[in-house]
DNA sequence: TGTCTTGTTGAACCGTGATTCAAATAGGTA
DNA sequence: TACCTATTTGAATCACGGTTCAACAAGACA
């Protein structure tokens, strides 16, 4: 028998392992059973937690969602200089290639959420929250006379947001000539356009 | 009895139904009853003229990825003014609200690419398509002197259909305040940027 | 220690979807 | 007209995934 656990612990297993299940078999095509065995549990104790499937996939994908942010944040914490704090920002909302679990994730989700309702409010949500994080770092920049918008601030971030998404779908999907580093020159390359600032990484 | 037609044609509304059945139900979650229902057949003659049902999927997509692409060219085609082709083309690469049928099938296929080579492949082939279609539009403005082309006109080309997918999801997301008309402008406004051209709809 | 609660199992059951195939039938052809 | 072939049906079968639940086991606690 599995060992067994405190009501919150296993519930994290299993989030964990709704995660790593639906990177496999999809969104909408992940089974129970696949769900169960990733967490080495058999499907009666995941029903036990989770009576409606459905709620488990979504804070599957709350969780994911969430680990994708706070991981960006994080690794921009320590950066001071709004110039490097961009270039790294942006480097950090790519997969690192095409088994990125984490993009995997939202990829899945974005072709879930023209159907289901709750998984749009998701992604719109992340979209917003990244949108604000670029925000914040373009006026600060402008503020201290580093950046030189060409166009106003939302819509820079906006386009830096959708961007991101978008080549990260391309790296996901294997595109022979984009990966990551190129994904990074391409976003870069509009970056300078919109701020007047030449984006040297140190 | 439903209508007894000819392999050819009966292959053609089976994958139109596939496509149907699809926007409804995933591009991982349909079932053959539900493709033979959207077909006004039953299970059995589905089978009959696709024995291995993933290769109707992968026809269905194909199919509407091409029928994506025929409408963007028709929808330009009777335009010589390389300022009202590029605005015009954009529009075009937009779905028409959250219920865009084919827009909607693109975003499932970009959820299952990660999975799929196949439908990786798909993606990438029409992404690459894309990319060249706007690479001829600026390079005609370019050497008429309508455009100041402020990057390479592949820069260019690649960050136009990478937001154009990008605004596509959001849009398919139901994102509160990114529209298709919204959408149409953020890109314009990169698009002037890029091209130095002020790109005012006529 | 013994009891109580709670997490977990495993088997049984049910519904559904895929698959098979003999029979029926529509259309073409001689 | 009668025959032939390709298409479609519908029922039977099979496999599998979800669901239920009685029994069991692991801790918690007195």
């Amino acid at each position: 028998m599995a060992q067994r656990k405190s009501r919150a612990d296993r519930r994290m297993d299993l989030i964990d392992a709704a995660r790593r299940a639906m990177i496999q078999h999809g969104a909408e095509g992940v089974h129970l059973n696949q769900i169960a065995e990733e967490a080495g549990l058999t499907s009666g104790a995941v029903l036990y937690h989770y009576p409606d499937l459905r709620d488990l996939l979504i804070e599957a994908h709350h969780a994911g969602m969430e680990r994708f942010y706070e991981q960006r944040i994080k690794k921009v914490s320590g950066i001071a200089d709004p110039a490097q704090k961009l270039i790294t920002t942006i480097r950090s909302g790519l997969p690192e290639g095409p088994e990125d679990a984490g993009v995997r994730l939202l990829c899945e989700l974005g072709g879930a959420a023209g159907r289901n309702r709750v998984y749009g409010t998701l992604l719109t949500t992340l979209f917003d929250r990244q949108v604000s994080m670029y925000q914040t770092i373009l006026e600060t920049g402008a503020a201290q006379g580093i950046f030189t918008l060409a166009q106003n601030s939302e819509t820079i971030a906006r386009t830096l947001v959708a961007l991101e998404d978008a080549y990260g779908y391309r790296i996901i999907a294997r595109h022979h000539s984009i990966g990551p580093d190129q994904a990074v020159e391409l976003i870069l390359d509009y970056a300078r356009l919109a701020t007047g600032h030449e984006l040297r990484p140190e």
